[in-house]
DNA sequence: ACCTGAACACCGTTCAAGT
DNA sequence: ACCTGAACACCGTTCAAGT
């Protein structure tokens, strides 16, 4: 790692930067998966040397741990944007929630590390979205920590799982659809004594909206506050 | 893999097994962490080559997802066993909720495995033992879908936080109390006009309960169904 | 100050060869 | 049928040496 006044040969092509380095890492991430980030490939797609990164990002978590902010930064930056001024704080609880979602649809290893990360950088800035809208619901105020808590765990659950299941259909090369079809016959093949409930499920796989859901788990914690 | 007919060598030790590879996984997840399982350690442990495990055991994910399922396993049951015979369902709900959470304190690597894998065994065994206390309490059919999910999802959440933490922790040779400490002062050192509700959310950290706040969460949820 | 690239100490997995 | 252990194709990270 160095100091942040990043140098450039005067006038020459941008030199190797934290932010390059983290650019490529998300290129990479995006285009093949969680795997697909190795420094090797980095240093290729950078035409550099392996070691020459480690000047700029601590190691291989720092790195994964900055892409990933990057990312949550411009989803919750976008919230903001897109917000009606006039809107109650469980419609932008909501929209918080699904902002998530559509950005973990769209690169699933944030979804992983965000499930694997603790309570850094990354987390903080949604815990703090979230906190301040839970906190203008109105309820009292013990209850706003219980309830901010909650609907990240709720969010970062279901980031885990959307990221496990990208990660699997990216590796049997199958479309969502398929993969959900799949895990459905699964279930349905289930002892019936055993597993009625899952099997019952397995019936609603199919055709069940994953947004959807999710946005009904949030309504759901938030109907709890009532 | 092969078949199951285990076979052992007529009244000698008992030769390798899919059942002892897992046993001892376990044991080294348990004392060295997620990172101590290795197909290296494991041979070690068994006396073996590293060659033989494959016969018994498909691969690294195959063997991960057997140690977390067998813990799972013991855990649901210990929880339908303790459960007296007329508990409501909320309290078997609380009941599977803190054994999952008692088990992911005790074996950190349970929690990560859940939060990474998808729609499979150890997880379906929870989906099932959350499905019927759900289904038994009396709301709406199409409700009883979303509120298991959500649920499940809750407690993966927490199950992958919690994964992490113990992770940090352990990697720093920190105990549980030091780690959260220095969580609430990373909390606390942030921009006041950035970060007001994290902030405030810092000094309750270090006397907070995490047990405590988990079962407030289920609650929350299922205070949602009336 | 920043970059190079070989070297180190690991991985998971395979497979010819044994019994 | 089951086990051995060397070998393969990777990893993340370090570090002397360069500019």
């Amino acid at each position: 790692m160095r100091s942040n006044t990043t140098r450039r040969t005067q006038r020459g092509e941008p030199s190797l930067s934290r932010e390059r380095i983290i650019d490529a890492a998300i290129a990479l991430l995006d285009t093949e998966g969680e795997g697909g980030l190795t420094f090797r490939a980095l240093s290729e797609r950078l035409a550099t040397g392996a070691g020459a990164i480690y000047w700029h990002v601590a190691n291989k978590d720092d790195l994964l741990n900055a892409a990933c902010d990057a990312i949550v930064t411009a989803t919750l930056a976008g919230v903001d944007a897109d917000s009606p001024s006039g809107a109650t704080p469980q419609a932008r609880i909501r929209a918080i929630g699904l902002a998530m979602f559509d950005t973990i649809d769209a690169h699933p290893w944030v979804g992983a590390e965000l499930a694997r990360a603790s309570w850094k950088m990354p987390m903080v800035r949604i815990l703090e979205s979230l906190g301040r809208q839970v906190g203008a619901l109105g309820v009292a105020a013990p209850v706003v920590g219980v309830a901010t808590t909650t609907l990240l765990s709720y969010i970062l659950g279901v980031a885990g799982q959307n990221a496990a299941n990208a990660q699997i259909a990216r590796a049997q090369q199958l479309v969502r659809e398929t993969f959900l079809a799949s895990v459905a016959s699964d279930w349905a093949a289930l002892d019936a004594d055993q597993f009625p409930f899952t099997r019952s499920l397995a019936e609603h796989l199919r055709d069940h909206d994953d947004r959807n859901d999710f946005a009904a788990g949030i309504d759901l914690i938030l109907q709890g506050l009532r």
